[in-house]
DNA sequence: GTCGTTGCAAAGACTTTGCATGTGA
DNA sequence: TCACATGCAAAGTCTTTGCAACGAC
């Protein structure tokens, strides 16, 4: 199921009222250019490392408010930590190694609209959206486990 | 993809040293009478309409260990409470309402082995299972919408 | 100056661990 | 009896809340 993308622009959000911090700006950079969903924990390290001392509390706030306003969407899969990712990324679907626990981003072209009209007329169930992962291993770890 | 179902039996578990306790007998039960997921939570809830008195570290520890027998199993969606369902099932897929949070099961009978190959051809991943979930509104919850 | 943003401390929810005690076979 | 099961208290991890201080515009 594709989910709208159309993504605020910064007039848009100034205009609600957001200012641009310094933090503000890095976590909506890390995230636009990240390729795979980010959590809280993660996004610190980053910010550590570009020489900011975040306090955890300004990310999750800054998580929340970018998720109220569907820039990025949460995900919760796996260890039950949320996950971040930019939403210009699209619908799309993981690929997660049970290995090294790398997650890739995959895009279904056909994806699964005959299904769900089957699932939906046979369960009377009005599905919006769904959430499709793959686990398994990836290339790399393939490779490791056959050496 | 399909994951193999053979539970073990009860004399199997006495011969591994697990004793049949009152709480664990329960804890089964619920499990193999539920139509839906449990949390560790909701399964306390039942164990003191039941008039036991369990301690919660009981529960988390009784999970634990029957989804290490490979008993029940584990599942992390939504709000990142681990939920638990009995190995009987079979590997099947669940419609959770974004109204109500009821979540039923569905099996689907075609299953995704298709996609599956496609997607480790064109990703180099090898997938060794998957997690599908429809969200949407349940049957009740689209007619009291309307109304 | 205003109002959004940040930091800090504390609390909350869920889960895990350590240790002493209880109990089923 | 003896190993497994249980209860209790404490700690651990992730997340949220309240409040005062700071900072962008």
């Amino acid at each position: 199921m594709q989910s709208k993308t159309s993504i605020q622009t910064a007039q848009e959000l100034k205009n609600k009222g957001y200012k641009f911090s310094n933090i503000r700006v890095k976590i909506m950079q890390y995230l636009q250019s990240s390729k795979t969903p980010l959590t809280p924990s993660e996004i610190i390290q980053k910010l550590l490392k570009d020489g900011l001392k975040p306090n955890k509390t300004t990310v999750y706030r800054e998580l929340e408010m970018l998720s109220k306003e569907q820039i990025v969407s949460e995900l919760t899969l796996l260890d039950g930590k949320k996950r971040y990712e930019h939403s210009k990324l699209g619908h799309h679907h993981h690929l997660i190694c049970n290995s090294c626990n790398k997650i890739e981003c995959v895009k279904i072209p056909e994806d699964l609209e005959k299904l769900q009209a089957k699932i939906e007329k046979q369960n009377s169930f009005k599905i919006q959206n769904h959430l499709l992962e793959f686990f398994g291993l990836c290339q790399k770890c393939q490779l490791s486990i056959n050496n």
